[in-house]
DNA sequence: GTGAAAGCGCTAACAA
DNA sequence: TTGTTAGCGCTTTCAC
């Protein structure tokens, strides 16, 4: 049962000062002399007072609280990202309220809707596979609510965005694989009216080619994100008249699938087809072929975008949305060839964004 | 910047009714007519109104919301029982405020007030490692506010308590390193105050006793859940005069600390030693050596301690403290001897209740 | 079926 | 340095 709450008035009785002094000076406002604070301080402890966070915001319009949805959270690089934002939150004294739209973009939008009648000062969003429809967002921001996209960002002009340099990541991996040799680069990527889908096939595509090579429509498969997508993926790649020498996984989940379904079909990575993906996990080096990737700054993605938000919401007025493109590179493992003098670097081993 | 907020008093001038009228036609409540309600709608929209949950919640005493407190987020564990909950708050129109303690106690005392002061309606908690004062649980208590422990839980009474049944899991382990033959059993623990490590070790030790074994203190290491502290552990025990035959290890990440330990020190798994952990990952079938493990069911564990928690707001009164001990089972894998018809067991193999 | 009055616990602006 | 007055936007009683 809930018990009737301490208030102002009851620690303003004891002490035998106005409730605004109880306020001022449980606040930290300089107004109040050094005694009567620590006597209402004292008071406040001894009568087990718990502020009201809804009574304060309610009458100060503030809530510092910073809202945030995800597709995900049982996901390595959600995870990273989301405890790096509630770090960053913790050291600026910020409450964090997180949802998760588990790739439904109905979901998504009651759950923005609800964060909104929270009053959050901002907002945090990476959306879902789903989200097509952008006009939910000018929604929030006809209400000045300053928004933040994050990794996965729809085609909508005028919020903060902080991405990874997918494109460039994608460049990277696929000039890898045509420098140690390879002229049949296949790529299972994701879905193409996201972002990250996106530019993970164009940076592929541009590098093909840039090179001259063959971009073989049977050597580009689409698809979700997810492990299944992968599985799928090559099943799907394997059947091709001729086979490719190499392979480039939208993410990670999407690697381990390719791994599997090579496992089931019998193709050796990396003897018979070599594999990139994107994104890492802690536990990378323990599986059986440990995967090269383009690393993904889980943990900087997290804290830029809180930061980013924070800002915005104290420069409220006069402030431009900001486009923040983290650099990526490439880490290679057991799973391509030409790794023989890289391996996983040192500070990569012990590296703390990813999960176990 | 942000605009002047709709609020009720706005439709109702639109309307022309009072904004009593609108509150109760928004909310659903029986006593308007259909008529008047669909016209209210239909202002509403237009004008773009947010409902203002601190105002409501303010002046109803109810927020609708249940807080969460765990360890950490970029776990597998953690992350599976935090989108159960997650899930299961969904269904029941519930919003759920999540905080990460990073193992850190004062931290976990520091968001139980925030959430506290935000009137969450019950709270859900996973004490750090650090917890051994249970006072600030008192004073939850004392608040009227309805709390459920879940997995970790301090040795307090007068809490709902929702936990994986740990002691038998262990026993499950160790009986079968016996069964199989094994009589150089060795543990590396996790730490004693929690619930978990003592738990774990308890169970191990019967088995031990139980058999006539020797329980060697060489043989039983302990340390913290993490990566590290199985590294460290593994290569205590391989100092000891005498190497065991068999480990169990406290959790997933102790375990593949184990294996990196192994690796590092040229002991085979499980040529050389036994290995069984407790939970899973989705990755384990991708590890070089699969982990055999106790496990751990993540989501119902998730699920139940919101469901408890929910039942006790509604009951609130006439509640007592309820417990739930959830059935673990072992699935034995290939780190372990005896795992000869066993195998990963199709169900298993696709559980989405772990994270990739 | 509808509405007027009162108040949830707090803060902001201004007086004293 | 302290206190008074007025709300914040909503729900709750209770009267009409």
């Amino acid at each position: 049962m809930k018990k009737n709450q301490v208030t102002l008035d009851d620690i303003a009785a004891k002490v035998s000062v106005s409730k605004v002094t109880v306020s001022k000076a449980l606040r930290g406002h300089p107004d109040i002399s050094v005694e009567t604070v620590k006597k209402i301080k004292k008071a406040a402890r001894e009568l087990g007072y718990v502020p009201n966070y809804m009574a304060r915001n309610l009458s100060s319009r503030r809530s510092n609280t910073i809202g945030v949805i995800v597709p995900k959270i049982a996901h390595f690089f959600f995870a990273a990202v989301i405890e790096a934002i509630y770090d960053a939150a913790f050291e600026q004294n910020y409450e964090i309220i997180l949802t998760v739209s588990q790739e439904n973009s109905e979901r998504e939008w009651k759950h923005i809707q609800s964060m909104l009648s929270m009053r959050v000062d901002g907002l945090i969003v990476s959306v879902s596979e789903q989200t097509t429809d952008q006009t939910d967002f000018k929604r929030v921001k006809d209400m000045g609510v300053p928004l933040t996209f994050m990794d996965r960002v729809p085609a909508v002009e005028g919020f903060n965005t902080v991405v990874v340099d997918d494109e460039g990541g994608a460049r990277l991996a696929t000039e890898h694989a045509i420098r140690v040799g390879y002229r049949k680069l296949a790529h299972v990527g994701g879905y193409q009216h996201i972002n990250i889908g996106a530019a993970r096939y164009s940076g592929f595509r541009q590098v093909i080619l840039e090179s001259g090579l063959e971009l073989r429509p049977e050597w580009t498969v689409f698809g979700g994100f997810g492990e299944e997508d992968g599985y799928r993926g090559f099943i799907k790649l394997m059947e091709a008249p001729e086979r490719p020498e190499f392979v480039l996984a939208a993410t990670f989940p999407v690697a381990l699938g390719i791994m599997r379904a090579a496992k089931d079909l019998g193709v050796r990575i990396p003897d018979d087809v070599d594999l990139i993906g994107f994104g890492n996990s802690l536990v990378n080096r323990f599986l059986a072929t440990p995967l090269s990737y383009v690393e993904q700054p889980a943990a900087e993605l997290g804290r830029r975008a809180f930061e980013l938000t924070l800002e915005n919401i104290r420069q409220a007025d006069h402030f431009k949305p900001q486009h923040i493109k983290l650099p990526t590179r490439l880490v290679l493992c057991e799973s391509c060839r030409g790794n023989a003098s890289v391996k996983i670097p040192a500070d990569l081993r012990a590296a703390g964004t990813a999960m176990i």
